[in-house]
DNA sequence: TTCTTATATGACTATACAATCATATATGCC
DNA sequence: GGCATATATGATTGTATAGTCATATAAGAA
């Protein structure tokens, strides 16, 4: 299934990205049109456009028409599933390593 | 944390990539020497040992030496959440965008 | 219709990435 | 030491990506 697996890489590419993963945290309390995230993430609204019609396209983010403004929300749960366990592997990985460091210290 | 998400893009990015998926999938079993691995997911050898070395360096790899084989395991349970997590969203939009191409073709 | 605000996009630049080929290094065996 | 096998890496190429600036488009308000 290695068709399958590029769309897979697709999904997960959606939130492999610092400005992204800003994106996700923002929006998770709930939908937020784009004149809200740029300048809550500190990005450039054009860039941050870009980001956002990336996520929508590949599945991630739904996409909502309100008069002039877009409001953009996180689709799936498993997103934010997603970045809590990538979460635990960073935290996990630097305790693993800090205790490395302290073993290495006492010789 | 902007620092943080930038560990966590790249604890992301370890997986978000064709090639290195095929290699999570196939080390689901545990761990596995590169001369298994690189015939298995039919890559090259230099291109899986670069997958390897990336994935190792972002900590969701461990890596063991046996003589002049070199094992490699999956580190943390969260990598295969993460990728069983990422495969329903993708099962869940293909299930979304089919049922709108059915409605749409009853008018 | 003109102005303002919100969002998207074209053109560009700089950087990162994936893949390949050839070669280097390391280990064990004879 | 010389050879075979396993893995890593330098050099290169082509492609993708992130970010910026300027501008286009769309909607509503005056």
């Amino acid at each position: 299934m290695s068709s399958t697996n590029s769309y897979l890489a697709d999904v997960l590419k959606s939130m492999a990205q610092a400005t992204r993963l800003k994106i996700v945290e923002f929006l998770r309390d709930g939908e937020r049109c784009v004149c809200e995230i740029f300048p809550a993430i500190d990005e450039e609204q054009s860039n941050t456009s870009r980001h956002l019609a990336y996520m929508q396209t590949h599945g991630i983010l739904s996409r909502r028409k309100e008069g002039v403004k877009i409001y953009y929300a996180v689709k799936h749960p498993e997103v934010f599933e997603i970045v809590d366990r990538a979460t635990a592997i960073v935290k996990r990985e630097v305790e693993m390593r800090s205790e490395l460091i302290n073993v290495m210290e006492r010789g």
